[in-house]
DNA sequence: TCTGGGGTCCTAGGACCC
DNA sequence: TCTGGGGTCCTAGGACCC
């Protein structure tokens, strides 16, 4: 084992990491002035806080609590649906700002993003930490919101950075102060340490992110393979995760899933859930120019117990009722009579690029084609009027149910866009389609 | 933190082929 | 027919992230 085995170096690559404080909640307060300084918490639509603001964490209101608790521990609580317009448009003026010192920027999630700032320092003549410092206040006298900045050698201890103070802090972690900051560091900290690794390394007598840096390399790699291997040497100052500068523009998996707010085991009611899960994925599938090859159904009961099936199909779909034949005999085979289920959930797998149609040798391909024309003139309609103006018949049932008023409030559309959608100012009726 | 919603990556093990 | 070695692909499940 070596006795000093951290890098000397102060900043060999210069990597900052950046995170919006309570993020959501300081938009609205950015927003709306009079709200400033209030307890005020976002996730109206779901009766759960997303967000909450410093004011209302400093009254034991946090992420995940239900809206009844919050508001009995605070009845002056401002609480705010959640408006994702907003806050991705502050969130794409936060990552132009990094770019303005970097073009090497990260949009790791909403509210937090990395830059390498490696090699810039005689471009913007001065220091690594002295460029970080000023794209935080840039932040806050432009966007009227705070962020927290690590600045390290690599992104895993710029984000440990980030986190040590909060809110509007600033940590630099120079190669000589790694080994002491790891010191202070537990091991949950660390990105990539969840619950079951802790407890891993907890029985081996760690307790530090210091303690996991000064064990041999291969140690690292054998109890934990390539991530341990990795965090490792990320942890002592060698960077091994590059900053990815790509804007994420497909994916590999889509799912949907929706918790009831009471148990049901109406299985029409359910039914009607899962057709509204497999809609909107199709729908943001669609969107990224992608069809489906696996579909998955998720059932989860009221204790929490869970079955799922899965299946290929026989040709990548794009259509959505394509694909319900498949879902409903999955939904058959899952579901129990009598039991009361909370969640339905959908997964589409094997997403590929949608190109050329593929047929059955059965098939008409006049029928697909039709099939398809239908369906994109569907989404041409939702997209002018709203989401779900046109949708499958089986959400018939919902609008009927009075348990899913929730889901027919209008949505609140972002405050600097305006508005409800076109199909509520036009008081248009919503459509459904036969299956 | 008794449980919301949406993702990614890694690994072990089986199937299949030469 | 048995044995052995080696490669690839796929899948399920675990773990982690925001």
């Amino acid at each position: 084992m070596s006795e000093f085995p951290f890098t000397l170096q102060s900043y060999p690559q210069a990597i900052i990491h950046f995170d919006g404080d309570a993020f959501f909640a300081a938009v609205e307060q950015s927003i709306h002035p009079h709200l400033k300084g209030q307890p005020v918490v976002t996730g109206k639509e779901r009766g759960i806080i997303a967000c909450a603001s410093y004011e209302a964490k400093a009254l034991g209101i946090s992420r995940g609590l239900s809206l009844h608790e919050a508001i009995r521990l605070c009845p002056k609580l401002k609480v705010l649906p959640s408006d994702y317009e907003t806050y991705s448009l502050y969130s794409k003026r936060m990552f132009d700002i990094a770019r303005r010192y970097t073009p090497m920027v990260e949009e790791y999630s909403i509210d937090e993003g990395f830059a390498d700032l490696t090699g810039l320092r005689r471009v913007h003549h001065t220091s690594y930490e002295e460029m970080a410092r000023r794209f935080q206040k840039d932040i806050q006298s432009e966007l009227d919101i705070t962020v927290s900045v690590g600045l390290s050698l690599t992104k895993s201890l710029a984000k440990l950075g980030s986190k040590f103070r909060k809110p509007a802090g600033f940590t630099a972690i120079p190669g000589a102060d790694i080994e002491n900051f790891l010191k202070l560091t537990p091991l949950d900290k660390v990105w990539g340490f969840g619950p079951n690794t802790v407890a891993l390394l907890t029985k081996y007598g760690l307790k530090t992110a210091c303690d996991y840096a000064v064990r041999p390399e291969e140690w690292a790699e054998k109890l934990m393979g390539k991530i341990g291997r990795e965090l490792w040497g990320e942890l002592r100052g060698s960077s091994l995760y590059p900053v990815v500068t790509e804007e994420k523009s497909s994916y590999c998996s889509i799912s949907k899933c929706k918790t009831f707010t009471a148990p049901s085991s109406n299985p029409e009611f359910i039914w009607a859930k899962l057709v509204r899960n497999v809609e909107s994925a199709f729908i943001k599938m669609r969107r990224y120019k992608l069809r489906v090859r696996k579909v998955g159904v998720m059932l989860r009961r009221q204790d929490y117990r869970q079955d799922g099936l899965e299946i290929r199909l026989s040709r990548p779909v794009a259509v959505t009722r394509d694909v319900i034949p498949a879902v409903r005999e999955m939904f058959e085979q899952l579901i129990e009579r009598g039991t009361a289920y909370r969640t339905t959930m959908v997964v589409l797998g094997k997403l590929e690029p949608d190109g050329e149609q593929q047929y059955e040798l059965f098939e008409a391909p006049a029928q697909v084609e039709k099939r398809r024309a239908l369906s994109d003139a569907v989404d041409a309609v939702n997209e002018r009027y709203g989401k779900h103006t046109l949708s499958l018949a089986p959400s018939l049932f919902l609008s009927q149910n009075r348990q899913t008023a929730r889901d027919d409030q209008p949505q609140r559309k972002s405050a600097l866009l305006g508005g409800e959608t076109r199909r509520q100012r036009l008081r248009i009726p919503r459509l459904f389609l036969n299956v």
